[in-house]
DNA sequence: TATGAATGAGTCTTCATTCAT
DNA sequence: GATGAATGAAGACTCATTCAT
């Protein structure tokens, strides 16, 4: 192992100790309450040495998001084996991500942050690499589409509009969890991505023999 | 007319003398940037003056969420007025719902701040308040749906739960406009909502004698 | 009644008025926490009217203390007059202050509270009012001093001098309660003042044939 | 010297540099007129600075208060070295209580401050660190009462007690200064120190051969 | 590389008092 | 006499970022 390689390795080694440290708080006491003094002293680093890998507070967090992308990746994954049929992942796939949006409430909130505060652009580095990883997730629902449509089950949809919309949908709706008292008219949320899902799949068959 | 009712006019005045630089700054400098002081020195009133009318500043972006609401509902409205049939309603409700996040960002993103912000809870009536037009914009849809199944050209579905579907798909979509180079593979993401808005239609009509 | 006469009848109703909306929230909210606003709303008068019986906040609150000073030489009164002997109305009066210390807080703290602050000094007519009543709880020690002095029961001290001493030491001790678990040594400051009170008797008849 | 260290000594030279603004402007302004940003200024520190050192600003000025206990206590035990005999002693130090509360008059209404804001309740560390040095000043008292007992000069009295009680005597005495032109009848409140020290040594050596 | 002390503009909010009506 | 809207300076405290060592 050559000493350059010794550095690389060394320095990503720090950055998972500033992220571990961010994680830590970012679980404890959210996204606003987290600052960087405190994750210099959890991770035990200087705040300078924060700044050495990370080139403001806005790029831990970008991190982190990619973090939650992931760990979304993973449950989608899940859900998705678990399930037999194309109809099954489908709902599957999509109630995994309503779980995910509770279950790991912080990471959601963290990828809702960076997806809807305007004024917020990262440096395309960054971007792209989360994005990436938010298409390998659309990429699960895609292909449970396609094959739907490969084994007659489903119609011949546009798959990669299909899959954007149905994770558009969830994602909208699930911003209306706030208003389930007054606008959701006390129903639970949940029965509301129940109906759109029905709805949906009975879109992805109908005209199709089945 | 009597003093009391003098006061009364002149307190509302105040308030919108208040609102009207909130609003200005808002849509200048975005809603975090835009403090108090900035409020009451545009407004020409003094900080306290400010307090006199608002319980503090959350208060004060409540009220300008409720025009938001309040301007939306009239977008849909119109689109709802100048459409004929059920399915152009349909349509022009939901693009105005899009094109109001985007001629009118700031309305969207204070809207958006409200029903995404986890920690932020407002006191009981001014959730109401608010909820309340939320309410009836929803009205609006599910009235279109409603008039679209009594006159057979709709099947029949709950009209409730279908008009904050289509309301929530839309929300989420817009979400990921922020997506369009990178997840959405540079196709325009209004072509998206397009493509849901067939599919919406096709599942409210399929099944029905057209 | 000529008309001067009911005009200050109600001038002194206007400020007792206003002594209940204070004394309510001072004893609610604390010294610190009461506002001018807060008492005008409580009493149902404008904070302008406020001004025009009282000169500043300050006028209230020493209005207060001096119904503080005035309670105080109730319960010591009482406190003499259910004691028998010289010894017990001293101690009686004694504890009487000490109890007051406790079951009227807010009066001691504000009595206190004017008596320790270094800049504060009242308009001289004011001030003469209040200590008037303090001189007329003193008197009650002193009596009971003299009278006692008087049937050969106490040598003869100077009752005034003696008087005050007391009401000092009690003072005083009533400071050092905040210290119990640290230099009174967890012993009960009450222990103090019992053992303060057995040597202030056993001064005051040293030397007297018993 | 290691960087360690120096970074020690700096770390109290700031604090040092602090605590001269904080003691400068207290005596200037006294307690409640002393700001955060005026200490800041004098200090020519930033403000953040400030709390980079303190908690807030009670720990400042508790830090002062501790200050003072500590000057107290050099008074006293220079009082107590210069008299010969412990009556001298007793009275010595007594006056040099008086006297400390007018020749630094403002620490000794911060200590008053902190001994009877009802309110005020510091972190346990802070709280035993200037109790503790109370405790050292009490402890000059009971040594003398102590010896004074030792050498058959006082008779055997509870010396703790005995302590407590003629600090919380003089305490209580000083708070009556204010009341000099009316309750005390216009005789200098000095004239019932003495009084008091008088009656309080008579006790202490009553019953005692001379 | 690594440190961490220092910055200081900026945050929201309070409140005794005044004065035109 | 009575009102109460208006004031605005002042309060304590925060925190992302920098830079000399």
């Amino acid at each position: 192992m050559g000493l350059s390689e010794r550095r690389e390795r060394e320095k990503l080694a720090r950055k998972e100790q500033i992220l571990d440290a961010a994680r830590t708080l970012l679980f404890k006491r959210g996204l606003q309450a987290t600052t960087i003094n405190q994750i210099a002293k959890l991770s035990e680093l200087s705040v300078g040495t924060l700044y050495l890998y990370y080139k403001n507070k806005e790029e831990i967090f970008a991190e982190l998001e990619k973090e939650g992308f992931d760990l979304l990746y993973q449950q989608i994954l899940e859900a998705e084996n678990k399930a037999v049929t194309q109809d099954e992942k489908v709902v599957g796939i999509a109630f995994s991500y309503i779980d995910f949006s509770h279950n790991f409430k912080d990471y959601f909130d963290i990828i809702n942050y960076f997806l809807s505060t305007p004024e917020l652009l990262f440096p395309p580095v960054i971007k792209n690499r989360i994005d990436k990883t938010a298409g390998k997730i659309l990429k699960v629902l895609v292909d449970v589409i396609n094959s739907g449509i490969d084994c007659g089950h489903f119609r011949k949809v546009d798959p990669v509009k299909h899959a954007v919309v149905l994770w558009g949908s969830l994602h909208g709706l699930i911003h209306f969890k706030k208003m389930e008292e007054t606008m959701l008219q006390n129903e639970n949320y949940r029965d509301y991505v129940k109906y759109m899902l029905d709805n949906y799949l009975y879109n992805l068959k109908s005209g199709v023999a089945r």
